[in-house]
Parts: structure tokens; sequence; C-alpha cells
RNA sequence: CGGGGUGUGGCGCAGUUGGCUAGCGCGCCGCGUUUGGGACGCGGAGGUCGGAGGUUCGAGUCCUCUCACCCCGACCA
């Protein structure tokens, strides 16, 4: 995209509503905007990110056969008053309104019900297990207070999996698939500092799995053990626990943390309240495992700002950065635009995604927005690199610039011939 | 929800004990000079001070109510 031609702006001055560094970042730089306390809109730059994250856990939904859906933000009152969800003294994050006739509806925080009310209609025999369907959706929750920027709002973009089973055997089974997955996912997205920690696991098991990134902004408190990569949430840090795990106190080391994802075992506890059940092989009914799995999408994208961003602003892991190159001219000498014209058309060509900055300014303030935006490379075009017959190169995170040839740049950015 | 804080051009801020046409920086528009780490000069546009009510000769400054935002706590499948 041409810089000239994006309607968002960056901006010198921080935000003074906002004391969360990434909302601050995001803000400045302009991927989001600030609708309400807790409430952002994604601009093109930041819904590029969003994408990003999406795409990145898409695929690996899909390689442990994940079926793509998506349900409904209103929801009926009948299916959460099965379990007992629907009372707002029960789930005081309910968004509640009604229709023109007075019937009340829910804005969904969730879609446990959900789901299980709409895979009744499908699932009927062993032979239809074990299935999982997920989605992205965005998640209404009306938090008492919304704080730490994206990382915790009242409308937020939230990946949640939902896995049905016959048995306990087959539950387990994919319910370690999964959180194979999610490690697949943490580290392509750069989170390497993502730990799977044990956290109380409601109604049907002692535990539940949480995936808790070390970040300082964090919400949570873990005690992690760096040598066997596991972490416990300090809620059910307890002699019982650390024993079931076989660590010892004194080896853990306590850090904060951000839930980016949390997996659930319901049993078929959920299953028994709603009346899913299937035929088994010798035509009994039984009631279906259930597996929830969720992964917040836009609290990922926080936590990144959060994590890599140094003083000059926002640091993307190729993986998400909304662009791999922020392509800057500097002046507008007819080689120097001619030059920069075909690299950008070139690298568009290729796939490679490029911020064209083909504004008007100094060379100053596209420094200043190449690294406020966090893009991964610098492409410098001037009189100078005309001159040499070469392109500057500088990765986000380099002291340095460096040029290099018209080959060296390509291959740099994975372009191959 | 308890406690604390803040609302003044698009953004960031200043506005003495109430007192003259409400200022500054950034940004924006025009002209010129500049042009490798957020340039400079000159000339402009833009606010009725979160909202409502009140006190007063007079309110951005005081009072009441209200809305919003931020922080701490509580809460957090």
């Amino acid at each position: 995209m041409r810089l000239s031609q994006l309607f968002t702006k960056t901006s010198k001055m921080i935000p003074a509503d906002e004391t969360a560094r990434n909302a601050q970042l995001l803000i400045q730089a302009g991927y989001i905007y600030k609708v309400m306390a807790g409430v952002y809109a994604y601009t093109p730059l930041g819904l590029r990110v969003v994408e990003n994250i999406k795409q990145i856990v898409r695929e690996e939904m899909n390689a442990i056969n994940g079926q793509e859906l998506i349900m409904s933000n209103l929801q009926p009152r009948e299916p959460w008053e099965t379990t007992g969800r629907w009372d707002d003294k029960v789930v005081d994050i309910w968004f509640k309104t009604k229709l023109k006739d007075e019937t009340e509806l829910g804005l969904a925080w969730s879609h446990e019900e959900a789901i299980v009310e709409m895979m009744k209609q499908y699932i009927s025999s062993y032979k239809d297990l074990p299935v999982s369907v997920y989605q992205f959706q965005t998640k209404l929750r009306n938090e008492l207070r919304a704080k730490s920027g994206i990382m915790r709002g009242r409308e937020f973009i939230m990946k949640d999996m939902y896995s049905l089973s016959a048995n306990a055997t087959q539950h387990d089974d994919y319910y370690n698939l999964v959180i194979e997955a999610y490690k697949k996912v943490y580290g392509r997205l750069g989170l390497t500092d993502t730990y799977v920690t044990f956290a109380s696991g409601g109604a049907f098991t002692k535990f539940s799995h949480e995936f808790q990134t070390v970040c300082e902004a964090g919400e949570d408190a873990i005690y992690l053990h760096r040598g066997k990569n596991i972490a416990i949430n300090e809620e059910v840090l307890n002699e019982e626990s650390l024993s079931q795990l076989g660590v010892k106190r004194e080896e853990l080391e306590s850090v904060k943390s951000s839930e980016v994802g949390n997996i659930f075992n319901f049993g078929t506890d959920k299953s028994k309240k709603m009346n899913f059940s299937f035929t088994n092989e010798a035509g009994e009914k039984q009631f279906i495992h259930l597996g929830s799995y969720g992964l917040g999408i836009t609290r990922v994208m926080g936590v990144i700002a959060e994590k890599f961003a140094d003083e000059k602003g926002l640091v993307w892991p190729e993986a998400v950065a909304p662009v791999k190159v922020y392509l800057a001219r500097l002046g507008d000498t007819s080689e120097v635009v001619k030059q920069a014209d075909e690299l950008y058309n070139r690298l568009t060509a290729e796939r490679v995604e490029v911020i064209y900055d083909d504004r008007d300014t100094r060379a100053g303030e596209k420094f200043a927005d190449a690294d406020l935006l966090g893009i991964p490379y610098r492409v410098v075009i001037s009189d100078k690199t005309v001159a040499n017959n070469s392109y500057e190169l500088k990765a986000r995170q380099a002291e340095t610039s460096q040029q290099v040839s018209i080959d060296n740049l390509l291959k740099t950015l994975g372009v191959t011939d």
C-alpha cells in the first residue's frame, strides 16, 4: 500500500487516556482506534495483524481436523438455562438485550452452550465422532472494569474450538493433540516464552491447562519450571499439585504472565445437562465428552505488541507483521521515484507485502514511522543508493543499515527466482 | 461495585485569590527556503472550556447533579 493513501496517521503524542503500553503504541501507530473503554476498532493495519494471527491459528486447527464455522452473537436463553448459566447471578458478564416483542436475548460471551445446541442436530452416532469445530468470533463480555488495552476488553476476538468425543480416551487423545497444536501456534507467533500451565479445572477435572506467556503487563502470576517447560498458576499452587506434577516448590520461578489460551475438559457434564448423546456400537445411549479450547486472538496481538516493543515503537515478528517491508523513498528526483516505483511493483508482484512511503516528507519522519510501525525490514531508495547502484536495507532491530545489491535484497526478502 | 484521579481546538497540555477578545506545543491549510533521524520563516483556519442546572454584576475557575475516561482494589471458564 502507498502510505500517501493510507487514511490512518501516526502520532508523536502518546494518548493520555491509555497507560497500557500495547494500547499506547497501537493507537499511536494507527493500528487500533479506541471507541470506548475496553472497545477498540481495528484499522487497516491492525486488521492485517489480526488476520495474520488468525491465519496461523486457522492452519494449525485445520491440521488437527478442526472444521471452521461461525456461530451467532445473538443467543436465545433456553440452551443457557439448561446449564444454569443464563442467570446474571451465575454469569455476571452477560450483555443482554430484547427483541421488540420483549423476548430476552444474550450477546455471546462464550459459545459452549450454543455449539452443543447446534451439534445436537447433527451428531447421533459413534460414527460421527470424534469431531472438532472452531470459529473466530467477537466475544462480548460485560467486564466490571476494562484494562490493559486490547489485552482485556469488553469486546474481543477469540478463537474457540470445541471437540466432541465418544469416550474419555478419544477425548484425551484429541486434547493432547490440541496442546501440541497450540504450542505450534505460539511458536509461529514468536511467543516462544509461553508455558503450558496447570490451572483450576472447574467442575469436571482437577486441572485445566492454560497457555501463559511471560509478560510484565499480564494479569496472572505463574510459577514456572524452565527445565520441564511447565508452569503452575498461583491459584492452584499447593502441595497436592506440586506432587502430582513432580516438581518442588523451590525449583519454581515466579513470573507475571498473560493467559493467551485456555483449554478445558468438560467430560460429560455439559452434555448430560443438555441431553447431548449418541448411540454406540451396541446401540446404547451415551453422553458425549466435550472439550473447549480458547485462544484470544486480539489478546495475543496485545501481548506481542507489549513484549517486543522497544523505545522506538512496535516490533512485529515477521509472521504477524502487517507487511514485511517498509519502502522509504527519500527525495523525488526522477531516478529515485522510478526505482522506488519499480521495486514496489516488483515486490508486490512477488507477493511480498510492502508499505511504500511515497510521501513528500523528510527522511527522519519516514524512519521514525518505519520504527514506530514495527515493520520487519526497511528499504531506502535515495539519490545516494541510486548513485551507488545499490539498495539500503535495515532490519527493524538492527543497529545499522547496509547497502545491498538488488539480488541480495530480493533474497533477504524471500523472493526466489 | 469501593477508593483515588482527570475532562479546555484533531492530539498533548497551561490557565493565579472568579475579572478584559481563553493561551502554548504538535498536527492542519497557504507561500517561500530546506531535504538521510520527526526542518525553518511568514501568513492562516480551528475551541465556549464533557453535559445540565445553580450562585454572581461577571464562571474554564465556586456549588449541585450527571456523563465519560484512567489508576488501585474486588471480579475474571
